[in-house]
DNA sequence: GTCTATACATCGATAGAC
DNA sequence: GTCTATCGATGTATAGAC
């Protein structure tokens, strides 16, 4: 005979708001945001879909707060770093750790992030454009601060921010590439570590800081 | 009265199946795999989604032979420029050239190999898999043979490798970003002219080719 | 080689019970 | 706040006419 119907009710284990964001975050950053249905976000939070559209207006309120959180500790860390204390090289170090740190935490943040430039979605084209465009320029203009105070070489500021960007977010957006060419996983505490060090020569080299001998 | 209904018949305007990979192509970058539907494609080519099936089995199919025709001719001119003549820093000068010439040409090119890699398409964890590692190991052993000649300084061959894949891919592939950063359409003559002398001015700083002064 | 028509699954979203 | 059930639109893919 069949089984019985389940039956609805009041809710024996609510989910956390928290929870489905860090969920849909995972889905999407995994499947993108066409790939990543609601059925498949509410299944890998252990709701019925319907129950997720109790907590989302719909499927793009729910990408927006996603990346929105993904987003944001990212943007005070990069302002932190680059308006904070120490000479440029310092503030250079502590930006670029401060940003493999975080990446390295959240393994689905860079890939997220990546997605979200290539959809050209609300962050890069939308509404939350601002913040995004607004964090560029706050970088582009650390660096032309740089060049400004000969504390690094006189060169193009916009298209060297993109590349300290690039480097930052395609090592850990590109794992399945990374992963066998490094020999290593990438998220242990001891590969980020080495990321961090690795990443550190690379943008001194890159933004040409006068290297002691 | 209704229109009379469109009736099937033979064609009067076949597509070469060559427009029908640049389509693809086009609409994978811009919409992903998942968010580009076979209807969408046939759309763009003027034909029916039924006709589309006639010349590709499956999507999949579709898929791996756009990817595939894109990333290519990239293979080549790297493998051309890595294992040509000239010393280390020719060669380098010359595989930046030939990959931003060829990114800069293709408007849609960087985004869908970007996509690729987000999505661990065919190319990255399927059975095209082997061509792009072996483009890897290709960039990866001409670094470090550049390292032990010591045309360039020593580091780590596996970080620099996926560092400069990063500042080449990300430029073209973010254009919405890159755009109203240096104020100019990426993929114009002058832009591309530009593109090529900041990227080459900034790989010889990353891998650390020393000055002349 | 293109078309019309259709089969069947899954999509985002809603209604209403508990 | 979760559930069942359902809607209409759209997804991949196929059958068969011309």
């Amino acid at each position: 005979m069949a089984a019985a119907p389940r039956r609805a009710g009041r809710p024996r284990n609510p989910v956390p708001r928290e929870r489905l964001l860090d969920v849909a975050r995972d889905a999407f950053a995994e499947l993108g945001y066409a790939g990543a249905s609601m059925n498949e976000i509410a299944g890998r939070a252990g709701i019925r879909k319907s129950s997720l559209f109790h907590h989302f207006a719909n499927k793009d309120a729910l990408y927006l707060e996603a990346v929105g959180a993904t987003l944001a500790p990212l943007g005070v860390e990069v302002v932190a770093a680059a308006t904070g204390d120490g000479d440029f090289g310092a503030r250079l170090d502590r930006l670029g750790e401060a940003v493999s740190g975080y990446l390295g935490a959240n393994p689905q943040a860079a890939r997220l992030l990546v997605r979200e430039v290539l959809d050209r979605g609300p962050f890069v084209v939308g509404d939350g454009r601002g913040a995004v465009e607004a964090l560029l320029v706050t970088i582009r203009d650390f660096l032309a601060a740089g060049m400004s105070d000969g504390a690094i070489l006189r060169q193009d500021a916009e298209h060297l921010t993109l590349s300290i960007i690039a480097v930052h977010l395609f090592y850990f957006a590109a794992q399945p590439l990374a992963e066998p060419l490094v020999g290593a996983d990438l998220f242990t505490q001891d590969a980020v570590a080495m990321r961090m060090s690795a990443v550190s020569r690379q943008i001194r080299a890159l933004v040409g800081v006068p290297v002691l001998q």
